[in-house]
DNA sequence: CTGCCCGGTGGGAGCGCTCTCTCCACGGGC
DNA sequence: GCCCGTGGAGAGAGCGCTCCCACCGGGCAG
């Protein structure tokens, strides 16, 4: 632990004369000491503790071909990537499966729809071994352009490009179904639907398991709305105002719940007993402060980060060789039960 | 633009022999082309976008010194990194700088108290050239960390460590003393604040600014709050409990502000009748929601995060030579007036 | 007309590392 | 007792780039 301030760092080479072995066998124990006999292996080691030794992440790289680094690629036309906490939950458990395995996050935020050729620069330029991306709508460039920069990457979600990337999302459809049934099951036969964006294949999935159960659905329960609070109330606004005799409601997010219940409690609409609702995510920040607080679908977003993450690493192991492609994930959802449904 | 998932990418070598020049002549030619006649430069451009040559930034930064990226750490011992939209969008500013000069970002999630050793190791180890650091409390042990790794680190807000770090910073203790001046000139004679973490530099530097504009007032008109809605609320019964009088209150962000603004109204007074209100960041989501709109002090927080990269930046390019530490900034804040006072 | 200067170019070394290949020493089998 | 097999160590060749330095030729001063 000496100070390196100036003076360059030592190198390798520094390393093996110190330990009196040669370069390679320095390079050995530093990556690892297999194949070398005790007595050097604990001379090296003494010699790196004593010089402060630290590898050039470069030199290495250049031989090794890895980077050690893995690119987070954020498209996020509407602020909404770091307002979520949805993204953030998820960014956590990304950081937490690639710092285990030392591997070093690259934030890449897209600054605009001008910037998507500075994103493809870099993923091409070879400073990341593979990428991690989110895609948010259906249109979103993204998976078209880390399959043209030939880099490996897993998405958050499904991709609504229809190719066969790898990805990790919920069981939307099915935690949806399971709302849906829930709210059967407590006897509610008109059951509306506050829908997501529907650009998203996370709003699309949600809507095709509330109409898995309700196939004969009056389409004028459905409502779309834009994942925010205040689109969720306006949404809630427009059905009670189409369908006042409504008895339930499945919101896509818990956000939109949010909203929901206040416009409902506004109309004089007692929740649970005159309308029951379930939420989606369970943000538990929003969906145990409501009064009722909110039965909701509860996806693992930290887990789904660690997955995507864990997907990447292991991908990027099993070889440069061949269309490494790994599988996609789907996560189940479980039916937290609290008091608006 | 042609494919190279599998061969080799193109060397500057390549470039070189299609453009029938020297390698050092494309080197060149590809890192700005000053000083080569203009027929050459035409021809190795040329081979560049033929072969779709991308230089190796392994191989650059082995010779440059160079990598082209800086760390942003973040120490999150609660997850308020993410959710604090303060932040996200200090990120969003650095981000935009940062690409701005094509600067990679690399994202150091602090992921526990145990993690600082991973941290330090990365800083020492030559994967960036300089750091980004959020300074969240007194005891922080990023400042020490930093400098220990002998790093050029900017911070963001005044570490509470008396070194002479450079960061940016709001005028927090101005920004104080102008809401409480906007108060007085309203008439006000029984102010009160709500003060955020005290082990926080922003908290206490509003604190201070409160305090040089009310040298006498009662301790009991102060309370600590933690930034939050729920502390901010706790805070205000606390003071209408110590002193129902009061007529005023200086709330140290506007989440508390809100909070406050819940108990006052359930406390029957009104807002800004009976009690004025000022928060502080101007956090547009929240001051322009609450119910009346709320007067704020704003700062500029994006724009700080953009000082704090072009601060890094800068003193990155003065040079490897002697201590080259950027100055720090305060930025301005200014009083937005909306209806809470 | 000769020599010098200077802009433009190429040759080549070397950044710090990994990894293959060679070499050596030792031990065991016949 | 000899030879071969085996495991451990070292020499050396690059990885792809930048940059120093030598070189070359043309223009201009002497």
């Amino acid at each position: 632990m000496t100070e390196q301030y100036f003076g360059t760092r030592p190198t390798l080479e520094a390393v093996a004369a110190r330990a009196g072995v040669s370069r390679a066998t320095a390079s050995r124990v530093v990556n690892g000491g297999t194949g070398v006999r005790p007595p050097l292996v604990d001379k090296v080691r003494q010699a790196v503790e004593e010089l402060g030794y630290v590898p050039n992440p470069a030199a290495r790289s250049l031989v090794t071909r890895r980077t050690g680094a893995v690119a987070v690629v954020v498209a996020e036309p509407e602020t909404r990537f770091f307002s979520d906490p949805f993204f953030s939950q998820q960014i956590r458990g990304i950081s937490k499966e690639l710092s285990a395995h030392d591997v070093q996050l690259v934030l890449l935020l897209v600054e605009g729809p001008d910037d998507y050729g500075r994103i493809s620069r870099y993923l091409t330029g070879g400073h990341v071994d593979g990428a991690l991306a989110f895609s948010l709508h259906d249109d979103d460039p993204l998976p078209g352009i880390t399959r043209g920069a030939g880099m490996l990457t897993v998405f958050g979600g499904r991709p609504g490009f229809p190719a066969a990337v790898p990805y990790v999302d919920a069981d939307n459809r099915g935690g949806a179904r399971e709302a849906v049934r829930h709210l059967q099951s407590l006897g509610r036969r008109r059951i509306a639907h506050i829908a997501g964006p529907l650009d998203q294949t996370a709003s699309t999935d949600r809507l095709a398991g509330y109409r898995d159960m309700l196939p004969e659905a009056d389409p004028a329960l459905v409502a779309e709305g834009a994942f925010t609070t205040a689109s969720g109330a306006r949404a809630m606004a427009e059905l009670l105002d189409r369908r006042p005799e409504l008895d339930a409601v499945f919101a896509a997010n818990d956000l939109m719940a949010s909203g929901a219940l206040r416009v409902l409690r506004e109309h004089g609409r007692r929740v649970p007993e005159d309308v029951a609702l379930v939420g989606f995510d369970d943000m538990v920040s929003i969906a145990e402060a409501t009064d009722p607080p909110l039965t909701t679908v509860r996806q693992e977003i930290e887990e789904m980060g660690r997955l995507m993450a864990r997907l990447l690493l292991r991908g990027l192991d099993q070889g440069v060789s061949g269309p490494a492609a790994p599988s996609s994930v789907i996560t189940p959802t479980t039916l937290v039960r609290r008091a608006s449904a």
